[in-house]
This record gives structure tokens, sequence and C-alpha cells, in this order.
DNA sequence: CTCAGTGCAAAGGATTTGCATGCCG
DNA sequence: CGGCATGCAAATCCTTTGCACTGAG
């Protein structure tokens, strides 16, 4: 995808005083191929080399470095996308049956709109938006009752 | 708030096959009170006669019955609310300093904006969407660096 | 050498559950 | 009585952390 996807994240890591391992571009690389978020468990399936503690540690670096975003469901795993500027804006289709999570891309559009509306709304209480999140409930294919 | 509360969540857990009990009903109670989401330690501050793992068993039970909303966020306690037919549609204002949760108000305007880019782009994957989430993340006033 | 990174194993902590008891219907 | 609800305590399980070791600069 973004020839330059690895040369950013070794950059946002050096920022923050961190190296780019192996293990660590193991991590970008599988999340970068994924097309969805994926939890931890997901990601050891696709890189078994990688211990899961490390998998943690590291994906706490990551997102500190602003490389990855770990993101929160009713699952009971967290689950892991590349950080929104380095791929497109996009929501979340969450499905309450199954937990899957499946990426869906933004309408320029309607950002525009939700980032005016909302932005008004919070400032006006002194809150400072940084970033917003759609994300879209409800049952996929399989799990339509 | 509304006179009926009660008697709503006593119906819907009653075509659950379960009971509106004393615990449960201070819950609501609680949840209704707040005007925000609550976490379990802010829910058991409140009404400290419920010992926590009714609150959880409770809460779950009320969840089944459509009666609260389960958010989780990055906080490290999942939040709970009143369900989103029970209050007015909102959304959350999320702290990525100190966690803590504000509600907003929706603009209706842009509700009807949502609904329609968003769903169409769902369903065309098999998706149903029940219902949309729009989150801000950012600083509160007090945790702007 | 030095110090961040690694990996194993053990700890932490929110949430869940087993079991005996209480209570509504 | 029958079965859900309760509460205590103990178990679960995702996630974090201590510690000794390795490797890059």
């Amino acid at each position: 995808m973004s020839p330059d996807l690895h040369a950013t994240a070794a950059a946002r890591l050096r920022d923050d005083g961190q190296r780019y391992t192996s293990n660590r571009r193991a991590l970008v690389e599988a999340l970068d191929e994924a097309e969805h978020p994926l939890t931890i468990p997901e990601l050891l399936a696709r890189r078994t080399a990688i211990p899961q503690s490390s998998a943690y540690r590291n994906l706490a670096v990551l997102e500190r470095a602003g490389v990855v975003d770990r993101l929160v469901t009713t699952d009971e795993f967290a689950r892991f996308e590349l950080a929104e500027d380095l791929t497109e804006h996009h929501h979340h289709l969450i499905c309450s049956g199954c937990g899957a999570v499946a990426d869906v891309a933004a309408d320029p559009r309607i950002e525009e709109l939700i980032e005016q509306a909302v932005t008004k709304a919070a400032t006006a209480s002194g809150f400072r938006v940084d970033a917003h999140r759609v994300d879209l409930v409800g049952r996929c294919a399989t799990c339509v009752a």
C-alpha cells in the first residue's frame, strides 16, 4: 500500500525515542494487510513468531507513537488498526452478534457536516475535539436472526 | 423524568422472563439521575446497598432486556446508561486524558444525514444497522494540555 | 558497554460464576 | 413449593509487569 508506511512508522517511533524493530514492523505489516481492525489473537495467528506479551507491549508503544489506534468494542478483545492518518478515514460496522468489525468508507460530504455540527456543540463546553468516531451497530450478514 | 420509566423497564424485563426487583430499580434510578454514563464504581457509590456482583449481574440482565446500554471506552471500566429510546438521542464526548464521558445533544438535521449516508453504505454489504454511535474524542476543559 | 527490546512466567484487576440462601409468585 | 434473585467468595481471563537475557549502536 503506502510505500513509505514503514518510513513513517519508523519516524514516529524515533520521535518518541523508540526503535522500529522487526516485531514492530511485523505488527504494522499485519495490520496493513488486514482490511479491518484485528484482535491480538488474530494478529498472533498471522505472525506466529511474536509472543503475546511482546505484541501487547509493542502495540502499546505503537499507539503512543501514533502509528496504530486501539479500539474497544463490546467484544472481549481490544482491536487494533493503523492510525487514521496512515489510512483512509473510515467508520466501523460492529456486529452485535459475533463481534466482528468491518470497515466502511466515509463519505466526505457527510464528514464535513458531522465535523461542523459536532465540534460546535462540543467546544461550547470547553471540550477540544481531536477526532470523531462513527460506528454502526447491527447484525452482519451471517448473524441476522 | 419519564413518569413511566419504571413501568417500561418492568415491562421489558417481564418480556424477557425477569422480575423488576429493588436492586434493578435502584440501578435504573441511579442511571436516570445521572446525566452521563456511569461506571460500576460510580454506580455503587450512589447506591451503596448493592454488592458488586449483583450490580454486574443485574446490569447484564437489564442490557439483555433493552433497558440499559453498555458502552466501552478506552477507560478501564465499562459504562452504563439508560437505553437510547428511554432517553434523548445523544452523542458522547470522551476525554482521552481522564476518561470522563459527557453527553452532548444530537442535532436532528445531522442525525438524518448520518442515518441515510451510513445506512446505505452498510446495507450494501448485507449488514443490518440497528443503531449508530457518534463519539467525539478529545480533551475536556480540565485536561487540555 | 549501555540500554531499549524480548520472552517467559507470574501478577493484576475488571468481570463472571458456583453455591447456598432468601424471597416473590 | 418452584424458580428467580441475592451475596459472598472464588475463579476467569484479558492484559500488564518483573526479571533475566539478547542485540543493536
